[in-house]
RNA sequence: GUCUCAGUAGCUCAGUUGGAUAGAGCAACCGCCUUCUAAGCGGUCGGUCGGGGGUUCGAAUCCCUCCUGGGACGCCA
């Protein structure tokens, strides 16, 4: 006698996939048209699966209720005979609706979380192949901005995700680290800066000269010729302008790596707009041989008109390259380098039309990986309800807001938990995990209107909040005295009773699903709402349940199912870029 | 003007790719710490799903149309 749950047991149990192969032969489809069919009830009370009968009514040409009542009838034996873990079935109108047997889900569930611990939602989905993720590429002698905050955490988080499908991710920060815009601070430094004012503030003091530049112009219009000038100067060669650059640089790196490394986000490439500098020759030599580029209006461009696009611009009419030449450019290097199966890019929704365009004359050149490249837009952070202007000096720096964030957090700290051992490691990892997750909790292509207030509230659907339940969860571990599994995992009749554990072990079985499915959409939200109703129903647990000061056996149960709750939820939270202190 | 994204509770958003009575959080108000962390839990209040048509057993979801807002539309990136 085999136990009834082997059967389901696997790296991925699905039980709905389970049930659709079982049901298949009965109604004579094929397992993936009763996947289809089946869904979720909006009511956990009208039980785990259900399976509505609607559109099997035209071909069988009976009533939906008549075909669920006798369907029914069918499939309880089979899924009997089968092992397959029913504990009712229920036909309610239309509907059929399936109950799994609790006790035995919630053991295999628990079961495979604590054997594979971090390793569990993981897949083989990408086989190893490499996946270039562009993020975050800020621009030098900027400040980061909060509008950079959505590419860098998007960008990780997508990353971390396909790396758990299976995945290699190579990050790579395309740094906006060549243009006029270098030309103009030149100037501006020499004008009015000082050596010492950017080396003891490198980046505040590049943004005054860079704002007072533009500000000075409204003055006198010679400065921006002086600025291309100098930017001419730069391209050519000129040792004081590449010095200047390369300082310029250097001094903007140091302090992103500080935030960077506040947020523990790493990259495995600088390679930014600078390094394709002397790389551009070749998709121009390629589009020429290839008989691609045409010249209009003095430029020369690809056509496009066939795919309903403009034409996309490769050459000025001076000669100069532009932002399209330089992707391609970098999309030849890359194909070559890291012969990547999907290359990423995390940019602002705004650069739809450039992206299509440069996909679009990849394809006509004849690269079909050019087919496994996505754009992966996002919504603006909108400032009262406007875009933000550097050059305005109209901008929110990110460096500015996580410091508030971690000074709010310990306060609160300091408040309600006054003596936690590592009180600024965990206010570090709370105050920034609130402005990460508050990024990535909503859909990426929502715009965000940037509110300090909703960033820095710590109470409902927030990162504090999940963090806050894991330590919970790891808080009950310590106080039991739990010591992981021994042996067989034994829940006892009672002891996972009631709706609160349920929802909470059918959540735990789902992982996995919510992984690929924040995938195969690219967004991380996914895994935010995810882990949302994963620290709501336990928390619910919680609240309803008494894991301590119970027999032993019953503990120790409930503990198990603690444990994995902890383990998934710390998972998911890495996932998304934050940390999961055990205390807070 | 063309293309594109969006419009769901006072605010921020979900809504399992067409299913059962449209759900959360915030804000407001009320209740729960002599046993597991109150950054929590429970409750009250809150809706013509932008408007109008259509497709069908069934629409917040698909199609058409209009309205409103964001964005893009050749020598910036």
């Amino acid at each position: 006698m085999f136990k009834l749950s082997e059967k389901v047991r696997g790296p991925i149990m699905d039980y709905r996939k389970q049930l659709a192969s079982l049901v298949a032969p009965v109604l004579e489809l094929t397992e993936a048209d009763v996947l289809r069919l089946l869904e979720t009830p909006k009511d956990p009370k009208m039980g785990d699966i259900a399976f509505p009968t609607f559109q099997l009514a035209k071909t069988l040409r009976k009533a939906p209720p008549v075909i669920a009542a006798e369907l029914a009838e069918k499939i309880g034996p089979v899924l009997k005979e089968a092992g397959y873990p029913v504990a009712e079935i229920q036909v309610v109108g239309a509907y059929i609706n399936l109950y799994l047997d609790q006790q035995s889900v919630a053991r295999d569930v628990i079961a495979a979380v604590l054997a594979q611990q971090e390793a569990y939602g993981n897949q083989n989905i990408g086989e190893g192949g490499k996946v270039t993720i562009d993020l975050s590429s800020p621009n030098i002698a900027k400040p980061f901005s909060m509008g950079h905050l959505r590419s860098t955490v998007i960008g990780n988080a997508i990353a971390n995700i396909f790396e758990k499908l299976g995945y290699q991710p190579i990050r790579i920060n395309h740094l906006g680290d060549w243009g006029t815009q270098f030309g103009k601070l030149i100037v501006a430094y020499k004008k009015w800066g000082s050596e010492e004012a950017v080396r003891e503030n490198p980046i505040p003091e590049l943004l005054r000269l860079y704002v007072k530049f533009h500000d000075e112009a409204k003055e006198d219009a010679s400065l921006e010729d002086q600025g291309r000038a100098w930017f001419k100067k730069l391209e050519d060669g000129d040792e004081e302008a590449q010095q200047l650059w390369q300082w310029f640089r250097d001094e903007s790196l140091k302090e992103f790596n500080k935030t960077y490394e506040l947020m523990n986000i790493r990259f495995d490439s600088l390679h930014g707009e600078a390094f394709y500098n002397d790389k551009m020759d070749r998709p121009i030599r390629e589009l020429q041989e290839k008989g691609l580029l045409v010249e209009d209006e003095g430029a020369q461009v690809v056509d496009l008109s066939e795919l309903d696009m403009p034409p996309c611009l490769i050459r000025k009419s001076d000669g100069a390259t532009l932002y399209a030449t330089r992707d391609l450019a970098a999309a030849l290097y890359r194909q070559d380098n890291y012969n990547f199966v999907k290359a990423l890019y995390v940019v602002g929704g705004e650069q739809r039309l450039h992206f299509r365009q440069v996909f679009a004359v990849l394809e006509k050149m004849g690269y079909q990986w050019a087919k496994e490249m996505h754009h992966i837009p996002f919504g603006m952070m909108l400032k009262d309800g406007k875009k933000m202007s550097t050059r305005k000096g109209k901008v929110i720096l990110l460096d500015e807001v996580l410091k508030q964030a971690i000074e709010d957090v310990q306060k609160v700290i300091a408040e309600k938990n006054p003596g936690l051992a590592n009180a600024e490691e965990v206010a570090k990892q709370v105050g920034v995990g609130a402005v990460i997750f508050h990024d990535l909790k909503n859909y990426r292509l929502n715009d965000i209107n940037f509110s300090l207030e909703d960033m820095l509230n710590f109470d409902g659907e927030t990162g504090p909040y999940v963090q806050y339940t894991h330590a919970r969860a790891n808080s009950l571990l310590r106080r039991g005295g739990y010591e992981g599994v021994n042996g067989e995992i034994v829940i006892p009749e009672a002891a996972l009773e009631g709706p609160e554990a349920w929802a909470v072990v059918t959540l735990l079985q789902n992982f996995p699903n919510v992984i690929k499915r924040a995938g195969e959409d690219f967004d991380p939200s996914v895994v935010g709402k995810y882990v949302i109703d994963l620290a709501q129903s336990f928390n619910k647990f919680y609240a309803h349940v008494r894991v301590l000061a119970e027999e032993e056996a019953v503990k120790t149960a409930r503990l198990h199912l603690v444990a994995a709750t902890a383990v998934v939820l710390r998972e998911a939270l890495r996932l998304l870029g934050l940390g999961a202190p055990k205390e807070m």
